[in-house]
DNA sequence: TCGAAATCTTGAAACGTTTCAACGGGCAAC
DNA sequence: GTTGCCCGTTGAAACGTTTCAAGATTTCGA
């Protein structure tokens, strides 16, 4: 594979000049330029992207960690940040943990041997004191998304929890449901209590009483979820609607809903946080609280940035993101601007 | 950040001894091994992947291009390929060329420059002679996935399409059905040929004939399935079921069955191909013929291993996947062992 | 006890870049 | 015609590793 030696023989010029005109093209003259772009072209010339980091102390490379690359809601999220991080010339390194928080950690003792630039992370599960450490040991910004870990002084980017549990919560009251189930995280997660503290608000200002009965940990996991649903169905006065507070859970609601051939919203309505691909393909397509991924990830990728820019300096600052209520059919109200849904 | 030097000025041993302890740890006595391994403790020392891919010509890393993490198909191939990477010591550089050929060959100039050790490619559409010669450049062994392409020598991982077509049409003709639809790709995609030529040929087994008005190209897409779906449903003799063979088709399909209100098995049958997370979360639960992706991402890994280590040598192979029949509700047969489905 | 062989350790070169100080030549000002 | 400056170009050092030949030490047989 030709090297940078090799470009500066054949365009007669020195090592130095291919360099400049690599990585600063205004400080050498146009002739020589076209000489040495020629060379390159005809070697078929590529950069050695480690040596220029050992050199540059720069890799170029940008880290995004996630709990399950599986799950839409980190798709999207890698689609976005590496969207964005390509217009910025940075690479995109995925390491997907499996939610087991010792890959997590593995990944992370890999990132920094590839000398990331910088760090975009979804933690999962709390933080332990070890993972403290080798965040800090990667000696390079990092951005929290999803989940923010306090205390850390990192940036973040998180939904508005709180909101997205009480948009959900009021648009299922707003349909006529006074008994709602709500099938949550673990509320020692932070986005779990937050949007356990929405419900309860949409709830208050209704007037309707809270009744912790209707409430269940699914860990955010879909098969625990299958397991609550099915409580909540055992229970003597079942609920009209539940409510699911992450994608996968939805999924496992619906499973055990799809088992009993109980449909929505002839037998119960459901909304759930986080949109899916194919909420439009179900009948009847699944309402939903949205989280505005895209932008998100973007805004996650442009604090990075501005960090590793020396714009945005001092202490970290958490972006809170506005979520966005997605009406369809499957709580009984008719989609705004459409027939309702015969059955 | 700590260096080598750092670790061997603190143990006391030379620079090589270090490199030694790291790398062929049979060669040094047990008690420097203690005394540099403590060094790289207290040092809390990381090597750096750049200068040392710069130096072995070798850096430890993978590429994976897809068209689509978003697509489920996609994701779990890329869990499956970073399992088992990881457990041979690689890195896996995901990228996703959001099926655009510029992104693709984008990735692969990146991935040449980060000088990947090899590289497992699934194409997006057809073979450019520009691509061909990227993939050249990289001088890197290349296993293909999902589609392969001929004329080129390299290994590929392939479902076998001829009878996934074959055993998803089998099916339905044995639920009773004798006017099936076929939402296809473009048939200049051998995937989408074959998959075509199962279903003709399981036509023909049965003895039905073949009616070209009900296949449909929606170039392996969600937006131009729904189109097609409904251009069937259009058809002075609609189909009493469809066949798509894809999962994004899968989902175009059921949209435009959602939108009409049309329910499976009662209105109309469906079998895609690609199972889906969510398959048995709706009513009725989908019917599938699935690739094996964990086993396809695995043998491509395997197949690349190989490459790398010497021990395959010569013209490529192909390897071809059996898919499964997952038998659920879509097509108005009984599950296995459960009661029939009452509406 | 000596020499040879085996085992462990190390200095130094090399990998492909970038960067920086220094150099040379042209040109304007005097 | 000299001085000084600016601009484009370059040689060489440095980045953090691995590797290899050679040096040092130990072991063993004769």
């Amino acid at each position: 594979m030709a090297t940078i030696r090799d470009v500066a023989r054949l365009a007669n010029v020195s090592v130095a000049t291919v360099s400049n005109v690599l990585n600063s093209a205004d400080r050498v003259s146009p002739e020589l330029a076209g000489r040495v772009r020629a060379a390159m072209e005809k070697l078929s010339y590529t950069p050695h992207a480690g040596a220029r980091s050992l050199r540059k102390r720069a890799s170029g490379l940008i880290g995004l960690v996630v709990g399950d690359i599986t799950n839409p809601f980190f798709s999207d999220l890698f689609e976005a940040v590496e969207d964005a991080a390509a217009a910025s010339g940075y690479l995109v390194l995925l390491c997907n943990s499996n939610e087991r928080s010792e890959r997590e950690e593995a990944h992370l003792r890999m990132l920094r041997t590839q000398r990331i630039d910088g760090l975009i992370l979804a933690p999962t599960g709390a933080v332990s004191m070890n993972r403290a450490s080798l965040l800090a040991q990667l000696e390079v910004p990092v951005v929290l998304i999803d989940r923010a870990m306090e205390g850390l002084g990192y940036d973040a980017v998180v939904l508005d929890n709180r909101r997205a549990g009480f948009e959900a919560t009021q648009h299922l009251i707003a349909c006529g449901h006074r008994r709602i189930g709500l099938v949550n995280g673990p509320e020692v997660l932070r986005t779990a209590a937050e949007r356990l503290a929405g419900y309860r608000e949409a709830l208050l200002a209704a007037g309707l009483p809270f009744d912790p009965g209707l409430v269940r940990d699914a860990g955010f996991r879909e098969q625990p979820a299958e397991q609550a649903m099915a409580e909540l169905l055992a229970l003597p006065q079942p609920p009209s609607a539940v409510f699911a507070t992450n994608n996968l859970m939805t999924i496992g609601v619906m499973k055990t809903l799809a088992d009993r051939g109980l449909a929505c919203p002839r037998d119960i309505s459901m909304i759930g946080i986080d949109d899916l691909p194919w909420a439009e393909a179900v009948s009847p397509q699944l309402s939903a609280v949205a989280q505005p991924v895209r932008a998100m990830g973007e805004a996650a990728l442009d604090l990075l940035l501005r960090r590793l820019g020396g714009t945005l300096q001092g202490p970290g600052t958490t972006t809170v993101m506005a979520p966005q209520l997605l009406i369809r059919r499957s709580c009984g109200a008719p989609a705004p601007g459409r027939p309702a849904h015969v059955d």
